[in-house]
DNA sequence: ATCCTCTTTGCATTCGAAGTCATTTCCGTT
DNA sequence: AACGGAAATGACTTCGAATGCAAAGAGGAT
């Protein structure tokens, strides 16, 4: 039997191909390709018989409706952009998976944007558009225009531990002030006399409203303090210790850092470099309750994230918005909880 | 010309709702769809002086090409599928952030799945399969017939430190055997006697591989070793060290971990629980090179997984397949670089 | 000016599923 | 048997961009 040579036969192939869709699945089953798509719609009207029928046909082509098509006609991707910016970071991956999984069991999908720094965002917005996402959570650095560019799109946006510059909105954050205050309160109860701050990169919008919480509660209770920039790691913990050392003669007992990870660099060029006792000498508290915060050879004073709780109303807030998207911009504020720790000496 | 009156008169209101269309920039620019499209693909005729006017017009109107409907119609998404099990794992997450960040790069969007355990795989695949994506880097259990649905929709799949097992796949891993032996070898010239081994858990590909290697390589140099399952955590580290003290009356004087956290938590719990100097009375070693190991207190004798050219070679490997799926499976192994650290005495 | 070639352009169709609407089927009533 | 109302079904259109094809335009050579 001669072959014909065809060039390029593009037969869809329903079978074994893996690309069935609702017209092979209907042309199987004898139906329309309506009653297909109805078939597998929530609460739409089939006979009994008919939807067998036509589940056992898409079984046996391996039917999967095409979420592209879907997407396309119901304008509604069922995606969600989730935008952050330092992966590495240890807090931010607990995050990342929470809220994957939560919006998984809500049947929307994540496409991930991570940066490079805070403030890329501009680079993967123009994707985030071409996407059509239904709404997007950020944990990174948004410029008032950027805000309005979600705005206008009508594509709704939650905020993760920042809020909107001068914009309202919706949000979800961890109370910096009140934890910063219960840390201060804590240290100066505890006879700490020279009090030292590793503050996070000026980018950084948890990093700069701890730092100021903490500052303004050591100026109410008339103490003064040292400031050193860090960048949230724990190489910046180490250096910046160093520095506070040389700053204050080695006098700081007190030491207040922006997250875990720089507290725990500082505790451990204190014990290694300086061969200071902590807390003896020295009391460290850091905010976050990352894991490491938690090890054994830390026990790090710190206030722990309700990340739970946090990433629930994240995802919570932001498809109420999807669903009705002329809901009003609103602030969540979570209180976190003191861990005691034995990094430091509270009163 | 008479307007034909229409019951919906739909009009999409190109103004300001972010929803602009190519026909909207069509119209507005005195050009036709196609024009439009022709505009935003790479290498298609459009005249200079077209194309100036169709900017503008697109810019005016806020215009970005619908992924969606490109992908129908092109039968690509330009969504790659990241499915990863454990981000709270430490090493994971700079995985994803390199992986995301190379695709980004490729102008590739990353849909992210994140499971609960290294098996959950099942549950998410179906929407692997709705959403059309080009391809797929897994970092979690794929059962021979998980592989077989990819390769039978024709998506292509890279494993991430991990092979298929007894189906080829292309894959990306580092060496858990050279590695161990290194690890092994060194502690042997060490003049240790008594052996311990903290496994991970008994689902992981790496884990077997790597604690497989080690005890082969002990039984080589003629070396007993007990060995207890942990899960991969601190605190199964700390717990896993715990067991092996009471096994080997604790005589166990060096120990290889399974990865670097369960590494971590033994030695916290070697120095903190017992009283026990590390390096000096016990080594410890671990595998994968994740940051804490580099901190100061710690200093983990370990393997570092060449992360970055590990995704890279991942990344490079899928967009080859996704361009040519008839590329046959291919397996990149790469060597770890052993990191001396201070954790362990090695001869 | 004429013819020819190469570039631009628009028309019409396509991708796959959802939803509107009109039609058919079904079932219980009387 | 005839009727009414609800349920089930199919034909057709729609979403927004890409592309094959034919038509129109732009230059160049003669």
């Amino acid at each position: 039997m001669a072959v014909k040579k065809q060039p390029e036969s593009h037969q869809p192939m329903a079978t074994s191909g893996g690309r069935a869709t609702s017209y092979d699945v209907a042309r199987h089953a004898g139906v329309s390709q309506s009653a297909v798509s109805r078939c597998f719609k929530q609460g739409a009207s089939v006979a009994p018989r008919t939807r067998e029928k036509i589940l056992v046909a898409a079984r046996e082509l391996n039917y999967y409706p095409n979420a592209i098509a879907q997407g396309l006609i119901t304008r509604r991707s069922n995606l969600v952009a989730i935008i952050i910016s330092n992966l590495t970071n240890l807090y931010y991956p607990e995050v990342l998976a929470e809220l994957t999984q939560r919006l998984s069991a809500q049947g929307i999908r994540v496409l991930l944007f991570s940066l490079a720094a805070e403030s890329d965002v501009d680079e993967v917005l123009d994707q985030v558009w071409r996407y059509r996402v239904d709404g997007a959570i950020v944990a990174a650095r948004l410029h008032p225009e950027q805000l309005a560019a979600f705005a206008d799109r009508g594509v709704p946006v939650v905020l993760y531990n920042r809020i909107g510059e001068g914009v309202p909105v919706a949000s979800v954050c961890c109370d910096s002030v009140s934890g910063e205050h219960a840390l201060v309160d804590g240290l100066v109860e505890g006879e700490h006399h020279v009090f030292g701050i590793i503050a996070g990169p000026a980018d950084s919008y948890v990093g700069e409203e701890r730092v100021e919480a903490a500052r303004r509660r050591l100026q109410q209770l008339g103490r003064d303090c040292r400031i050193v920039r860090g960048n949230f790691d724990y190489a910046s913990g180490d250096a910046a210790l160093k520095e506070l050392m040389r700053m204050t003669h080695r006098k700081m007992d007190a030491l207040i850092c922006a997250n875990d990870l720089m507290a725990i660099g500082a505790i451990d060029s204190a014990r290694i470099n300086f061969g200071i006792e902590v807390p003896q000498d020295l009391s460290v508290v850091g905010f976050d309750g990352v894991g490491p915060a938690t090890w054994l050879a830390y026990q790090v004073t710190t206030i722990r994230q309700p990340v739970r709780r946090m990433t629930e109303a994240a995802v919570a807030m932001l498809l109420e918005r999807i669903e009705r998207p002329e809901l009003s911009p609103e602030q969540r504020l979570f209180a976190g909880e003191l861990l005691p720790g034995s990094s430091a000496r509270l009163g």
